[in-house]
RNA sequence: CGGGCUGUGGCGCAGCUUGGUUAGCGCGUCGGUCUGGGGGACCGAAGGUCGGAGGUUCAAAUCCUCUCAGCCCGACCA
């Protein structure tokens, strides 16, 4: 390939709407362009690199015995009808109506086509399967953003595993675990698996393959002193003891003029870790309080795992005023009996304790819970913070910003029951099979490796997934000599089976030498007057800055030697 | 959906507060000359319905209203 003649537009700035690095850096380096908001397009240099991740994914898939597919995008409703996620998946499916007035949706996964396809399957002898594609989901993001981290379409590699009983699928499980260690090494990311909350799919061992990254959305808690670690969402930690304040015989109201904030009334006496926190939510249709210590933070998600709402929203301010009389930052649940009152563990056995009044700008002083509060169900809600012990082993916990890169679970029976798959086993008897669900975003672990391979002058790609392994630079191409060198060099590189691109551009090295970082190719060799006359030429490795001089005749084999290291490389 | 911000040649920006000639600057692009190992110099040139609609005004990039789009922070996920 010839520079002069590829579509490699790089910019010197980036547009000012990108702001995340893989967004910076893929707009410049002239790997894509935003059609609009989640939307991208893939240009030479992107597409070569998303073909060549999906080429990795695919070597591995197949390594455990993954047989490739390729599914429609665009589905009946009636396929998501039948599992129920017409109605569950809300806003985020795209929906469309075609000319005879049918219901569409645009694909978000494939659990419903695959397991109308496993319907076939009619025997426990034709277990188990894994099954996957590498095909297009839309979701309706609320918010796409930081560029391929978060978007409305995008290539998913997902698989689902087909198994007679719990121990098949434990088995394809943990294959897949194997097999995304084995492909995330290979991208050269550094993925954490970690305990994860299953969302929206549904399903029971999950666990996410984590990026460590600033510009990820997930906190992932990390033990120092054991291997513990898993998504704020569901990470635990021991709580260290705190001794009760004197009590008192009943609640003790107390005037808190102004006073609406954890911060404003432990100033006024009241340690955060001494008070109630009270929040009213809004939980498929109804209210319910919801209640932590003053200093925990409460995590939506725990308490939608836990309790299996469907929609959950802070109340508004009029519906808590009608509800307790009092508004946001007066609030209690003392006396309280027509809500359902959950309450964190943190609160557990706790008095002493400090709490709204449900009267504005007073509090109650001195409450025990035990007595004072009609809990109806204790819930671990509470975020953990950095710092906390593990409960496993007591180390300290870490609070890391990561990217999730993949994600595994295991689906149990749900959609191949709703789907009424089933198949014959030993004995002659129905079994339902039980399904696994397996995602890796293509463009998302394009964008996790930029954000962690990159330097000033632009992305290093590792050699694997590069656009090109090797560009050729010719510093000054009316030089005949370096173009005889050079254009050899790429025919027999070509030869060889390297990814080579001959930058034959009439311009400044300059802009050449910093194209070539930009773009982050592996490789570079430097083909210019001064060297061709010492029958040398200079080799430089993009990650490290190194440069070696390689004698001409030496350099197909050299580069040849340097870009099957590269390829083999894994974490 | 709540909060903050931005739309002016391909990219980055100025101009807007206080309306007033032909809307500027840098980069990039095109032609030319000289150059040639880290975004070079000089000469010449092309390229803009100032996001869109409506309004105020003798006059609107600038003021008003509406609208569309994009970015960031929160609630949701590969």
């Amino acid at each position: 390939m010839r520079w002069s003649n590829l579509f490699i537009p790089t910019l010197r700035e980036a547009p000012a709407e990108a702001d995340a690095i893989n967004h910076r850096l893929l707009l410049r380096g002239g790997f894509m362009r935003q059609l609009q908001s989640g939307h991208y397009s893939m240009l030479p240099l992107g597409w070569r690199v998303h073909e060549k991740i999906g080429e990795v994914i695919r070597q591995e898939m197949n390594a455990i015995g993954g047989q490739e597919f390729l599914l429609p995008a665009m589905h009946q409703a009636s396929l998501w009808q039948q599992s129920g996620r017409w109605e569950s998946m809300g806003d985020e499916m795209f929906r469309l109506t075609d000319r005879k007035g049918a219901d569409l949706a645009l694909g978000m996964t494939h659990e419903e086509v695959f397991a109308t396809l496993s319907l076939e399957l009619a025997s426990y002898r034709d277990l188990p399967q894994i099954w996957y594609q590498i095909q297009w989901k839309f979701r309706d993001e609320p918010r796409p953003k930081a560029g391929l981290l978060r978007v409305r379409e995008f290539a998913m590699k997902d698989s689902y595993s087909f198994d007679i009983d719990d121990a098949g699928l434990d088995a394809s499980f943990d294959r897949h675990h194997d097999a995304y260690q084995a492909i995330f090494s290979r991208l050269d990311l550094d993925a954490i698996p970690v305990q994860a909350s299953s969302g929206a799919m549904g399903g029971s061992a999950s666990v996410e393959f984590m990026v460590a990254s600033p510009a990820g959305e997930d906190d992932v808690v990390q033990c120092s002193g054991c291997d513990y670690a898993a998504n704020v969402e569901r990470a635990t930690a021991a709580l260290a003891p705190v001794a009760n304040r004197p009590g008192s015989n009943a609640p003790e109201p107390i005037p808190t003029p102004g006073i609406r904030t954890i911060k404003a009334l432990a100033e006024a006496g009241h340690p955060p870790e001494h008070q109630i926190k009270t929040l009213v939510y809004r939980v498929d249709g109804s209210l319910v309080l919801i209640l932590l210590r003053g200093d925990h933070a409460f995590l939506e998600q725990k308490f939608v795992d836990a309790t299996g709402a469907i929609e959950m929203a802070p109340a508004e301010a009029d519906e808590i005023r009608s509800a307790l009389g009092a508004s946001p930052g007066s609030l209690g649940a003392v006396g309280v009996s027509d809500l359902t009152i959950y309450a964190d563990p943190g609160l557990e056995g706790r008095s002493g304790m400090t709490t709204g009044a449900n009267e504005d700008d007073v509090h109650l002083a001195g409450i025990d819970i035990a007595r004072d509060i009609a809990v109806d169900r204790w819930l671990d809600m509470r975020g953990i913070a950095e710092g906390e012990a593990c409960s496993s082993c007591g180390g300290t916990l870490t609070v890391t910003r990561c990217i999730e890169a993949g994600h595994i679970f295991k689906l149990g029976r749900r959609y191949s029951e709703a789907m009424g798959v089933s198949v014959l086993d030993a004995e002659g008897e129905s079994r339902v099979p039980t399904m696994g669900s397996y995602g890796i975003g293509v463009g998302r672990a394009m964008a996790a490796i930029v954000e962690t391979h990159h330097d000033d002058a632009g992305m290093i790609w590792p050699m694997c997934v590069a656009p090109f392994e090797v560009v050729l630079t010719v510093v000054k191409v009316d030089h005949e000599d370096s173009m005889a060198v050079a254009e050899k060099a790429h025919d027999d590189l070509v030869a060889a089976g390297i990814d080579v691109i001959l930058d034959d551009r009439d311009g400044r090295p300059g802009v050449k030498f910093a194209d070539s970082e930009l773009v982050g190719i592996p490789l570079r060799v430097t083909i210019g007057p001064r060297g061709i006359d010492n029958g040398m030429l200079e080799l430089t490795v993009r990650a490290t800055g190194d440069q070696e001089d390689v004698p001409v005749d030496d350099l197909v084999e050299r580069v040849t030697e340097l870009v099957h290291e590269g390829r083999a490389v894994r974490l």
